[in-house]
RNA sequence: CGCGGGGUAGAGCAGUCUGGUAGCUCGUCGGGCUCAUAACCCGGAGGUCGUGUGGUUCGAAUCCCACCCCCGCAA
């Protein structure tokens, strides 16, 4: 029976691994990033995957440089590692430990979308289709070949959450068909097409603020991108105004002044100039407060017309 | 003890500093007007003000104490 190690880290890794436990191979040890995440008394949070892990009995092992454990690893005797959204760069040392290698789960039809967030910034970009590789993990940045790729549509109405959570199950069902193609031995491995390769990066809280200089499709992608993380913001009067859902009122309209309020309406909902186009702000929340349609925000709080949000 | 905001009618909030039996925007129910309406007008129902059969007071939503829950930031 093949004997898998499995590396993850959020919620996106977790359904890969329930199909791993699954299926008949044997999870010799999980390995998740250190816990990081704290609730509000500080106390440290388990990642998704250790806690999945744990409940089943398996061995979690968190490392706070993998690159360094080497020893450990090749201790565990693995025939494979399978990694999905571990979180740390593996070193060629660390990929010449497994028997079969270091194969990738990749939210991203490669070579497109390489790097930590493919998910939304497919969905920034308005892209309409995406898909997974696995591939083998080579010493690149998800440069590695391909074993197999699974395609996907993306909804008009999909969000990083819904659509990551779609991936995730495709994930599990292809790392599963890519373990068969393994152990039967007969596959051939892709190369990359480097011409038509793409990186984007890890997304940063601060690339969440609102633009409304932009058109207000993109603006409106990238609320649906970042919902339900990190999620969209902008300021009314200097507090926080979290935006998770917005709907396109009209985008041909060229705006001198963005951010500005045209209607604040506690039936009608909240509209807000861009640089092209106008958006409604439909589901907010403001600092404190509970994330809300803006129907209901309003008839509490006024955000007069002619406010500008920045 | 990481920092901060909050728990008041079905919903969203004001009132708390400067104690004196609760108000706004909606919803809901009834009636009216209208070709019609997420419009407008009139009227009604609905709240032990998070919990403590706590403290202070003649009197507490409001001040003090303890606890529970929600949210933003930070990590």
């Amino acid at each position: 029976m093949l004997k898998v190690v499995y590396l993850g880290t959020p919620e996106f890794a977790v359904p890969p691994l329930l199909k791993l436990i699954d299926y008949k191979c044997k999870i010799i040890g999980v390995i998740s990033q250190p816990n990081r995440k704290k609730d509000r008394k500080g106390n440290l949070i388990d990642t998704p995957v250790k806690a999945v892990a744990q409940k089943f009995g398996i061995k979690v092992y968190q490392y706070e440089k993998i690159k360094n454990n080497c020893e450990d690893l090749r201790r565990l005797n693995a025939d494979i590692f399978i990694t999905c959204a571990y979180g740390q760069i593996l070193t060629q040392e660390v990929l010449n430990i497994p028997r079969y290698g270091v194969f990738n789960i990749h939210a991203s039809l490669l070579p497109k979308y390489r790097g930590a967030a493919p998910v939304q910034w497919a969905l920034i970009n308005g892209e309409k289709k995406t898909g997974i590789t696995i591939m083998k993990t080579d010493i690149g940045i998800d440069s590695g070949e391909i074993l197999l790729q699974k395609e996907i549509d993306i909804k008009d109405n999909d969000t990083g959450g819904t659509l990551l959570q779609r991936l995730s199950l495709l994930g599990a069902d292809a790392i599963i068909e890519a373990l068969d193609i393994i152990k039967s031995g007969e596959f051939s491995l892709q190369a990359q097409d480097e011409k038509n390769a793409s990186y984007f990066p890890l997304i940063k809280k601060s690339d969440a603020l609102i633009d409304f200089c932009d058109d207000c499709k993109n603006i409106y992608n990238k609320i649906r991108a970042f919902n339900p993380a990190p999620v969209c913001f902008t300021h009314y009067n200097g507090d926080l105004l979290k935006v998770y859902t917005a709907d396109i009122i009209e985008h041909s309209s060229i705006n001198k002044i963005v951010g500005l309020v045209t209607l604040s309406d506690s039936k009608k909902g909240l509209y807000v100039t861009c640089g092209r186009g106008t958006l409604r702000l439909r589901e907010i929340q403001l600092a404190g407060g509970k994330a809300m349609q803006d129907t209901e925000l309003l008839k509490g709080k006024a955000i007069p017309v002619n406010s500008i949000l920045k």
